[in-house]
DNA sequence: CAACACAGTTCTTATTTGGAACTTAAGGCA
DNA sequence: TGCCTTAAGTTCCAAATAAGAACTGTGTTG
């Protein structure tokens, strides 16, 4: 079964993962949170390549969730925005993020 | 970049997302507060494929969210239970679903 | 004109996933 | 005894997805 296909099921939980459910999407909306909104900062941010950057935002985009603005004419250039569909999904960012730094403590091994 | 390499991130949405971040390990989790436990039952649930749910419930005891219990001694049998770290979880998904309930209603045309 | 910035797209290779079949270890029963 | 069933995985190959790097288009800067 492909996780698209979730997309109708009864679960909530399962639908939501179907449009989310992948660590870039997420990672994406979180740098939104932050007040990202260009390509090259989610590539940048993220460390995804950014043949996916560019897959999850049109995703993004197409579900309402994101919202694609000109904010240049010459040359065209856009930015993402979060709509307020994007926006109702800064609960679940905030349980990931108190999740993670309850349980998820970082190793600082490498800080010297 | 692969994404088991935001397990030290700084951000601790990214770390939470090296671990739970993808779909099907979500939709496991979800079948754990649903009061599943079991092997068959997270396959014939989901609809991921065996090979995927192994994976997936090995990746989750070895991060301390999962605990395998053994419920038969002949022939050995284990059962997946949330440990304290794995309930705790639940905020996570509790906005999961509210999400998806207000957002991604379900289309009903096929059930007339 | 050459170099740079931004937002992508394209290409090839590597990794992950899907789907089905197979394994191991019993239990039921004819 | 032999055959079917249940449960929990594992193995195999084909298909889909992702990684990484290079390339494209459009305009600005020096």
């Amino acid at each position: 079964m492909k996780w698209t296909d979730l997309d109708d099921n009864w679960c909530p939980v399962a639908r939501t993962l179907s449009l989310v459910g992948d660590r870039w999407t997420l990672l994406i909306l979180r740098d939104c949170f932050l007040g990202m909104s260009r390509f090259e900062q989610f590539v940048s941010s993220t460390g995804a390549t950014r043949h996916l950057i560019s897959d999850r935002l049109k995703r993004l985009v197409d579900a309402g969730i994101l919202e694609k603005q000109s904010y240049s004419e010459r040359p065209k250039r856009y930015e993402y925005v979060l709509t307020e569909k994007g926006q109702e999904f800064a609960p679940a960012l905030v349980a990931f993020k108190d999740w993670g730094k309850k349980h998820l403590p970082v190793r600082r091994a490498s800080l010297g």
